[in-house]
DNA sequence: ATCCTGACTATTTTGTTTAAATAGTCAGCT
DNA sequence: AGCTGACTATTTAAACAAAATAGTCAGGAT
């Protein structure tokens, strides 16, 4: 089942999931707590999500789907391939904190991953690379860029930001990102996306 | 007490220390194994080291100062600053393995690091940077380098290389890296770097 | 005095049991 | 089809015991 055909219902325990996880996380919240914020039984939350997996899931997928759609929209009003992607790197930076939030457990780390997820993952980080890719050769063909491999080099770039997004969370202990270390990251990354613009930039 | 002043004894007791730590780690080796390897009571390890704290972190700054005389030895033999900071990350690169297998949990992360170790660490990353600081300054005055402001930008670079290497390290449950995630690190770090230098070089 | 040791104690880590919390099920009602 | 109370199953947390290892010390050897 996909993000757009939802019963009314179903769109509402997401809203109302989205809300909680993103407040607390999904470990603190319990699906007792969630059926109460809906005034419904526990069993009838049930009704419509298998278990706490799958509504967590559906949840991060809408998030994904939400911020997909939202850049893929800047796309089609900017033309300029640095310009573009100045505005994909707030638009995602933006993005990893709500996922922050979302589960407050190292969320980029594969490794105790649920396989479930570990799928979800690989099909937005192959969307998120089409993305950059796409920036990149439309920066080649005109005339902008100088990439020799540009799928190679989006993986590179989006390795980067997501190291810099990781050195951020790696510090600390509670898995949560305040204004001020959000503010400074946001720079930090500004920066490096300038930098390697300038050095895709023909001379 | 300086890494250069120490007994024959208690040089020997870190050599076999810093072997030993390495192979499986701190946390795997204890007081009397290395002890043992040195044909020595574990109450005489304790007569050169108050506590195994001490002793790993004399280790530590074994490494670390081993790294920085490295490092400084071929600042004086390379005069090309771009040269300087690809041979910069390459031995940056083999001394992060080292340091991986010294501890072989998150070592980059400050946030569990006691404050004796928060401070060498400090002391190390300062070190750091003073020397990318100074390769940047140096391509700047050579005319080499465009840089506004080469101690912000020194900052960066090495955000962005701590982020490559903990992204791989992140991604891993048990914390170890082999032979060929270390040649695709290193093939990105390069990669990584040729496009910095790039971005900072004179069009 | 310097270096070393066996035999000790203190602390940390690990394993085990039990209790509490929460996930998940189901027969049946509306 | 949508919902519920009352149930069971799992997971997490707390408390305790046992094992491993860090760390101490009085005193012996050189």
């Amino acid at each position: 089942m996909s993000v757009l055909d939802k019963s009314n219902k179903e769109k509402l325990i997401l809203e109302v999931a989205q809300k909680r996880f993103g407040q607390y996380g999904v470990e603190k919240i319990s699906m007792q707590e969630i059926a109460d914020d809906l005034k419904l039984s526990k069993a009838s939350l049930y009704y419509y999500f298998p278990d706490k997996e799958s509504l967590y899931k559906a949840v991060v997928e809408k998030e994904q789907h939400e911020f997909i759609t939202s850049i893929t929209e800047r796309i089609l009003s900017i033309k300029e391939p640095d310009k573009l992607l100045r505005e994909y790197v707030n638009t995602r930076l933006s993005y990893f904190r709500t996922l922050l939030n979302l589960s407050r457990l190292r969320l980029e780390a594969y490794s105790d991953l649920k396989p479930v997820f570990r799928e979800t993952m690989i099909q937005f980080k192959a969307k998120e690379k089409e993305i950059i890719v796409k920036i990149f050769k439309d920066g080649v063909s005109k005339g902008i860029f100088f990439i020799n491999d540009p799928v190679m080099t989006a993986s590179l770039f989006l390795d980067l930001l997501k190291g810099l997004r990781i050195s951020v969370v790696n510090d600390k202990k509670t898995l949560f990102i305040d204004d001020e270390e959000y503010s400074k990251l946001l720079y930090n990354t500004v920066a490096f996306t300038d930098i390697f613009i300038k050095g895709m930039s023909i001379k």
